[in-house]
DNA sequence: TAGATTGTTAATCGATTAACAATC
DNA sequence: TAGATTGTTAATCGATTAACAATC
């Protein structure tokens, strides 16, 4: 059993748990009870050797002989990530982007609590998503100040990013998920998970034109 | 100049593409016409050395003294992506998560082709969405013939995703961004990237979970 | 020309895989 | 116990950074 204080895990190991954690939800749901490094990697497609190094990063999990448990397994992980810290998050920007995020079934089944959404578009002002009624963005301070909020949601343009993003850090926000085309400066101690759209499907195009190149040569 | 051939580019190095031209057309767009490995390096937070290794993957954009012609640079990522060739893109699954990315302005703007969109709920069939009906599941085939598509966006929940996703290779597209909280099986030509959106969102959470562990010890 | 900056090689660093003793 | 499989160390592989000769 390793040291709880996990101070040094690599970022790409990170970035594989939510992967772990998926299949073990899934073999979770199909009724298995155990499984090995090896039958986990032929499933995944990865090595088992990787699984058994980015496991124990963080401890002994498993059982010589015998593998590992697969509710222990997923309990473990998802404690790693926070999942059951119920982190209260927040929707700013509530135009079509923001608005399929609320709805998003997977994010409130991963313990993350939709607080509010915030938009400064009057069409939208009002409108009820998910049980929840936008709110214009002067609501911001005073809803930080009543509730709080952990991880703000950035679904605005590009343009107003900057200024939104310096306005939650003000306000104390812990994390920002940014979806904006553009990526984001903010404190050191404010976490940021981009998601760039954009890029990942320059991506997948890279990917096809790759395979176009490859098969006429 | 290095062969065209830009066989063995590691995924790494593709995967910073797009970001390089995010950066490069904000320059661009800010009147700027030549930049150096160095100060591109400053901006974005990453070595010089990197850019200039990156960039050599595909031949030398640069000019020794000078640095790398702005515009010259963007054209050339773009056409590395692919991004002249005018995918032809159907969203697959109109729901919230599906429409929204239909007005997704970033695609439009970055050569891709919105032709359709695909969904088997009564409920959106027939709506107009960015200017494209709503066509129900049947007529999948139908407009492959008539039309065909490269990239499918697969915004269909997990139960489905499978086989839309069959269905798809079947009628022989070229590529699937997935939305959807699994991964899917294809054969080798085709191309998949995945937007597991929990699973950011779980990475996000470690980095407040580790900041907030960090902080109290 | 002198200064600047690339393209590219070599050195370093980190991540993955292989191997195996420990042990259930 | 014997077989299986982990935890962990060592070996390999790949990616990043440093350094510098080439050259604009």
């Amino acid at each position: 059993m390793k040291s709880e204080n996990s101070k040094n895990v690599p970022m790409v190991v990170i970035r594989r748990l939510p992967r772990y954690y998926r299949y073990l939800g899934e073999l979770l749901k199909q009724g298995v009870t155990r499984i090995s490094s090896k039958s986990l990697s032929e499933k995944m497609g990865v090595t088992a050797s990787q699984i058994r190094q980015d496991l124990n990063c963080f401890g002994g999990f498993g059982q010589q002989g015998y593998g590992y448990k697969i509710e222990n397994l997923y309990y473990e992980i998802g404690e790693i990530l926070g999942l059951s810290r119920g982190y209260k998050t927040v929707i700013v920007g509530a135009g079509n982007l923001g608005r399929a995020l609320a709805n998003h079934a997977g994010f409130e089944k991963r313990g993350f609590r939709l607080m509010a959404l915030f938009d400064n578009d009057e069409a939208v002002i009002g409108k009820k998503i998910h049980g929840l009624t936008i709110q214009p963005m002067d609501h911001l301070e005073e809803f930080f100040e009543k509730e709080g909020a952990d991880i703000a949601i950035l679904a605005v343009p590009k343009s107003s990013v900057k200024e939104v993003a310096d306005r939650l850090v003000a306000l104390g926000i812990k994390g920002l998920w940014n979806f904006s085309y553009t990526d984001i400066d903010v404190p050191e101690h404010v976490a940021v998970e981009n998601v760039h759209l954009t890029d990942s499907l320059m991506t997948l195009a890279y990917k096809l034109t790759k395979e176009e190149m490859g098969s006429k040569e």
